[in-house]
DNA sequence: ATAAGCTGTGGAAACGTTTCCACGCTCATA
DNA sequence: TATGAGCGTGGAAACGTTTCCACAGCTTAT
């Protein structure tokens, strides 16, 4: 198929290539009959600029944006804030930037893919999904003049964050159960520091702990189960806390998947929730919903948007809108109550 | 920051640009000595090919796959495709491909990004998924040799398509149904030609019926509810059903979400599934291990990492696999259950 | 009348690769 | 010794844009 060039449109047009050029990026310095002669024949040919080409010298916007991403962790989590990326690129249709996704599959992985990416120069942003950055990595991207944004941290390292308040979620799911009249409460969660090094399980815990400690009660060690992020690691896990000889009244799982693994190994060994034991995650899956697990919802669509529009400001070196989400809130459902009776004992 | 290109690599090696060029593309054509002076070269310089400078030549490949998609229309799904079409990359991870994506609003938008596409020229193949293609479009897609596969249709159509195969899906999940006694089987999808003129819910439909004729009983049409693919339509049609004065004694939903709906509706008419009505979706999501909803699972991650291979097939001109998935089957869990009684009365 | 400044325009150069042609070397063959 | 084929190599040309410099034509100030 004939793909006609900035050339072909300048010839019919009577014009030069800069001015094509020029109409094409919407120049200020292009009289109105020119630019209308211009448009003429750029509709006439069907042209549409070559974004390849476009990209070439260095200087240009390229109409790219990067997301680094282990997507594969929860996959609803993943959609969810992919959503809010696409509904923030919608905002700025105009601007007809593309996604390109960069799936990381270790830590090594993602250097590797961090400095490829560098390297290459096929971005003019990078929104980075859960990895944390060294501080060597931040200075590659920021000589590199590479504007980044992250998601899903917490907002207090020094680049721009935007994600859930984990340790105010934590502190949220404690209340709530403690609020319910529970004391023996359990965590289950990722290790603090996780092959990934993702700091989320520690943060929630954090906030865990505080509640706890507000009303004067320990957390105690036996009631902390950590473990790798998989959904039978969890099981083993809920099921060693369910068989405890002093089992906890309560669980509160960082995250929903793990919730959903608590559910099941209770169900497996015939007990009935949240009659014998309260169960309660974070995030607010679409799962979550189905099965009416307590949760703690995290915004993840207006958390990409969010990121979305943070980047586009660093981008055109404008100043970025202030990355404020709405605080996580616990969603009452079906999977927990209030401890009735043992309080008496 | 300063980027080695190929020239600095060719002076610091001494030799050609040609030559390095050779290198990077493991053309056979170099000697093993010169090959190592150039690798050792591009180490020393942390040199990494310019990815978009590489696709300028109109030749080259662009190591760029399209993925056209309406992501939105269910989240899980949506997911677990991307799953498999990112294993399918990570097969041939060598080849360093990236995936582009568009995603998709309306018919209308469709129709303008494809054109966009084939006009820019920016990827290699294209990954099309839930959406059908016009004869235009298949037309300008081979004009323009872009190669396509689709992922999510019936293998039927003068075009690669890889996906479950809908009319046998309704047809296990109809037999299934009847297998339990059940006769009184309503159907609830989207509509048969839908906003984006999917053509999934009849095909599906198709098969449901075939079943039923099969044992010699009609399709009620009072027992076929068609509607906008959405949950709280969902939830209405059902409603509908379940409030018949001879209402159906198993409802066959297209999509599991609009099971998970039934369910919903149910709980809410204060009826208990699966003793006052079975249910089973189509999809095998998540959300359906957690909830017992029976089902017919389709392979998502299968599909998308066929696609993927078929695609870099047809892209490099070798013999595409064949493109069989394994068969839907039917997971049965506790949304269903015999006939009982029913039949005596 | 001349100089200076401004505006719109044309087109060469640059971006970093791949491709392709030409060249020189080696080795087999006549 | 002369010829031809084959192989590895060098480097110019090409890809389609943007940028930037130069210039023509005007207006305004001197």
């Amino acid at each position: 198929m004939f793909r006609p060039t900035i050339r072909d449109v300048a010839r019919k047009a009577g014009v030069g290539i800069g001015t094509v050029s020029r109409v094409l990026n919407n120049s200020p310095k292009v009289t109105p009959e020119t630019r209308q002669a211009v448009l003429a024949a750029i509709a006439e040919l069907g042209f549409r600029p070559n974004t390849i080409a476009r990209q070439l010298p260095r200087r240009t916007r390229l109409h790219n944006i990067g997301v680094v991403t282990q997507p594969f962790i929860n996959y609803q989590a993943f959609a969810a804030q992919m959503r809010g990326l696409q509904l923030g690129l919608y905002d700025y249709d105009s601007k007809r930037y593309e996604m390109v996704l960069y799936s990381v599959r270790s830590l090594a992985h993602f250097d590797e893919q961090l400095t490829a990416i560098v390297r290459t120069g096929t971005v003019d942003g990078l929104i980075i999904i859960d990895f944390d950055l060294l501080d060597e990595q931040k200075q590659m991207l920021r000589d590199a003049g590479l504007p980044f944004v992250g998601l899903n941290h917490l907002q207090d390292a020094d680049w721009p964050c935007i994600g859930a308040d984990n340790h105010l979620g934590g502190y949220l799911a404690a209340s709530y159960l403690l609020d319910l009249g529970h004391t023996d409460i359990a965590y289950l969660g990722d290790e603090f520091v996780d092959t990934f090094e993702f700091k989320t399980s520690g943060q929630r815990y954090e906030g865990f702990r505080r509640a706890l400690a507000e009303r004067g009660l320990p957390a105690k060690d036996e009631y902390v189960r950590l473990g790798f992020h998989d959904y039978d690691v969890a099981i083993e896990l809920a099921t060693e806390l369910l068989r405890l000889p002093d089992p906890p009244t309560a669980i509160f799982a960082m995250c929903d998947m793990q919730a959903l693994a608590c559910l099941d190994a209770a169900r497996r060994l015939g007990l009935r929730v949240p009659e014998a034991v309260s169960v309660m995650g974070f995030d607010d899956l679409e799962t979550s919903y189905h099965v009416g697990l307590t949760t703690v919802r995290q915004h993840f669509e207006p958390a990409g948007r969010l990121a979305v529009q943070y980047l586009l400001a660093l981008i055109d070196g404008a100043p970025p809108p202030p990355p404020v989400l709405p605080p996580p809130e616990v969603i009452p459902r079906q999977t927990t109550r209030p401890l009735a009776g043992k309080g008496a004992v």
